[in-house]
DNA sequence: AGCACGCCGACT
DNA sequence: GTCGGCGTGCTC
């Protein structure tokens, strides 16, 4: 077959390269093998004097250029599209939304194999074939065996062999006729490689009577429920629900509502890796294939598994931000639970939130999508105020736990034994001597956060950051927690040669310390990045915190996260003062999520809990409204202050960060950039800075960042679709960087 | 991002 | 006299 002779079309290829523009490419003239060349396959393109991997995105009947310029693609690498045309559009809209690049984000979107020029899907799987017996002996000879005969008329039709999966499909249970065959040297095991589109194995569901049973709703979640069951096409939802009011539950039903029509479903979870208990709860009730993607996976499982959604086979999708991308061509329902959580936006290179391309995909799906939270996000919360999200509210807890009651700790003037006033050691101490389990959260890891000389005031400090080195007394190491530098723990001041060095302040180790000398043999689990970077030990400490083994747990944010921890009936939190005033100004916001979720592992069952909240501030307005009132009437107030300043989210915000070895050459170039943006003339739009970040020096860069803030998204957009070009053109030294953040989380 | 081209300083 | 610094421009 020859191609059509109507002109040669134009490959339209997003390049794998940090570049704005797509490429146009010549497909192969030689095309009678390749196959036809389609949107969302990948493509081997000669690109300046190199090839790249790039994605075909389009395809256009001629091409801007002249046609002695456009060169010819060099190789197809997908028999057929990786993406299907509404992935690959939602992807692009992504791209353009947070100012990426096309190619960026559609290769940061694609597992990492696939991000090279490599075939999709190599492994090869465990098959049969016909030995040279097997292929002389005519299968009348086994007129006895018909389920030999019929396996080796299979075999004979394909002489590379075939696979066990693809036996099975098309001949049944065929193993003791396989064995039996293999005994008489008829055929011998082999490695298959597997067709274009192999079905891989998908996590099986429990069988039907393992199944985990399905409670009762209450009142308010069979509302919840509801309330997304009546809503029809593109719907947004807010279910906020304190902690252990049964949100998963809501979540599950309407997993079960979509199964049963057919649809796939994708959940957005922050971190899998620190609730391990949600993977359990939802293989343990839902009734489908489904598959979980994380970072702890292998570059093959995660390839595997994204083409689990991709194809059709795994019908629930349960993964961390970067899943907002997974092909899932029947999708039609997301659930972003934990919606609060900064972990949801990608930090750095294509910075997204994947709960708000969540609401996205939702709409081009015409799908309802729920975000789910017992501490909403502000952003979230206005959004029902004003009538995009329907809020769904859960506010009593199953069974009859009850909320924890927060008792606030004055420490002004007091004696503290590593961070520890004399109330909260008292209450640890009851609670041990009572045999009942205590929580302890300092979200500061680490020995202490400084070492200081006490003959010359010299401290420890990072040679490439504006921090202090952290020690880590238990590596006998000091360790700057913003690059990564690592530094043996001196014994003597390295600036006098003194010896009476000092750590000042605490972090958890040193807590640890306190706490095992103050309450011998009590076994104790500290629960930080550090305790639990080996593999399986955070699950190792869960377990025992959860089957009482720890009378004692000590933690970071780790520990804030979502465990159930029944047995627990104290939470003492030790500081968490640097959020009543941070710098950034969401702040207080973050604070009064982290206490509501620490405070929230107290009391989840029958016996009430006490959470013991040290704090020097115990008259700060915010924290009492929150104390006094509960999360939502901090809202409230945190939107008012929001609302009077013009803040996010009453405006919008695109930050313009640059950072340079040199001193002085992020602010220069932003300088400039706001002078740019200035003789734009957009006069909806503030312009705040360039000022130095709040760490100026990091990594050994200096760093700046512009804001630009606007009542509306669109002026915003507007403003960047025309200032971007003319700071790509800006003059700047080779070692400048720069980026956009969109929609930023952290002002700092 | 990479990679070439090209124009000014300290060196075998 | 050159090697090489990095500013500039380009990639279909």
């Amino acid at each position: 077959m020859k191609p059509a002779r109507d002109g040669p079309a134009i490959l339209q290829v997003a390049v794998a390269a940090p570049l704005p523009e797509l490429f146009d490419y010549l497909p192969l003239t030689n095309g009678d093998t390749s196959p036809k060349p389609q949107p969302g396959m990948r493509v081997l393109v000669p690109f300046g004097r190199g090839r790249r991997v790039g994605m075909i995105v389009g395809i256009a009947a001629d091409s801007d250029l002249p046609p002695e310029r456009l060169k010819g693609m060099l190789a197809i690498l997908d028999q057929e599209p990786l993406l299907q045309p509404a992935d690959l559009e939602f992807i692009l809209w992504s791209a353009r939304y947070y100012r990426a690049a096309p190619g960026e984000a559609l290769f940061t979107a694609l597992p990492t194999r696939l991000r090279r020029p490599e075939p999709a899907q190599t492994r090869n799987l465990p098959g049969w074939r016909l030995t040279a017996a097997g292929q002389t002996t005519a299968s009348a000879t086994l007129n006895r065996a018909p389920r030999q005969r019929a396996t080796i008329d299979y075999l004979h039709e394909c002489p590379a062999g075939v696979s066990q999966r693809q036996l099975n499909d098309a001949l049944g249970a065929c193993g003791p006729s396989l064995r039996a065959l293999a005994e008489r040297g008829l055929i011998e095991p082999c490695q298959v490689a597997p067709p274009a589109l192999v079905p891989q194995e998908a996590d099986e569901p429990p069988a039907p009577a393992e199944m985990a049973p399905t409670p009762e709703l209450n009142p308010q979640q069979a509302e919840a429920v509801a309330a997304v069951r009546a809503s029809q096409g593109f719907a947004g939802f807010l279910l906020d629900g304190i902690t252990g009011s049964g949100k998963t539950e809501v979540y599950l039903r309407l997993i079960g509502d979509a199964l049963d029509l057919g649809c796939q479903i994708l959940i957005l979870v922050p971190e899998i890796g620190l609730t391990p208990q949600l993977e359990q709860r939802l293989r343990a009730r839902i009734p489908a294939p489904m598959v979980v993607l994380h970072s702890g996976l292998s570059e093959r499982e995660r390839e595997e598994r994204w083409f689990q959604g991709a194809r059709g086979r795994a019908r629930v999708l349960l993964g961390t931000r970067s899943a907002i991308f997974a092909p899932l061509p029947e999708l039609a329902l997301i659930i972003v639970d934990e919606e609060h959580d900064l972990s949801l936006k990608q930090q750095d290179g294509f910075r997204y939130s994947a709960r708000d391309l969540a609401v996205r995909r939702a709409q081009l799906c015409d799908c309802p999508v729920i975000l789910g939270s017992a501490t909403p996000s502000l952003e979230s919360l206005h959004n029902c105020e004003r009538g995009r999200y329907q809020r769904l509210v859960l506010s009593h807890r199953a069974g009859q736990a009850q909320a924890p009651r927060v008792q606030v700790a004055d420490i002004r003037g007091q004696y503290l034994d590593t961070g520890m006033g004399p109330l909260l050691l008292q209450r640890i101490e009851e609670r041990i001597n009572q045999g009942e389990q205590v929580l302890l959260f300092l979200n500061r890891r680490g020995f202490s956060p400084v070492l200081t000389c006490h003959d010359c005031g010299w401290i420890s400090e990072c040679i490439r950051c504006d921090a202090r080195l952290t020690i880590h007394r238990n590596r006998s190491e000091l360790r700057c927690h913003h690059c990564g530098l690592i530094r043996p723990l001196p014994a003597r001041c390295p600036y006098c040669e003194g010896p009476d060095l000092r750590p000042l302040g605490q972090g958890t180790e040193r807590v640890e310390d306190s706490l095992r000398q103050r309450f011998p043999g009590i076994p104790l689990a500290r629960i930080d990045r550090d305790s639990t970077s080996r593999k399986g030990e955070l699950e190792r400490l869960l377990a025992g915190a959860l089957n009482g083994e720890f009378r004692i747990l000590l933690g970071t944010q780790m520990l804030a996260k979502g465990h159930h921890l029944p047995g627990i009936t104290l939470v003492g939190i030790l500081d968490l003062d640097h959020g009543l005033y941070g710098a950034d100004f969401r702040a207080t916001e973050r604070m009064a999520q982290l206490l509501v979720q620490v405070a929230g592992r107290a009391g989840r069952a029958e016996k009430p809990g006490t959470v013991i909240l040290q704090t020097r501030h115990p008259h700060h307005p915010m924290l009492r409204a929150l104390l006094e009132r509960g999360y939502g009437a901090f809202a409230r107030a945190a939107l008012a202050e929001r609302r009077a300043a013009g803040m996010p989210p009453f405006s919008y915000q695109v930050l313009i960060r640059a950072d340079s070895p040199r001193e002085e050459a992020a602010m220069a170039f932003l300088q400039q950039a706001a002078t740019q943006a200035r003789e734009l003339q957009t006069p909806d739009i503030e312009l705040w800075g360039p000022a130095p970040a709040a760490m100026e020096q990091r990594a050994g860069r200096h760093r700046a960042q512009l804001l630009l803030q606007a009542p509306e998204r669109a002026p915003l957009h507007r403003l960047l679709e025309r200032l971007l070009p003319r700071l790509r053109a800006l003059p700047r030294p080779r070692e400048l960087r720069f980026s956009l953040d969109v929609d930023p989380q952290e002002t700092l």
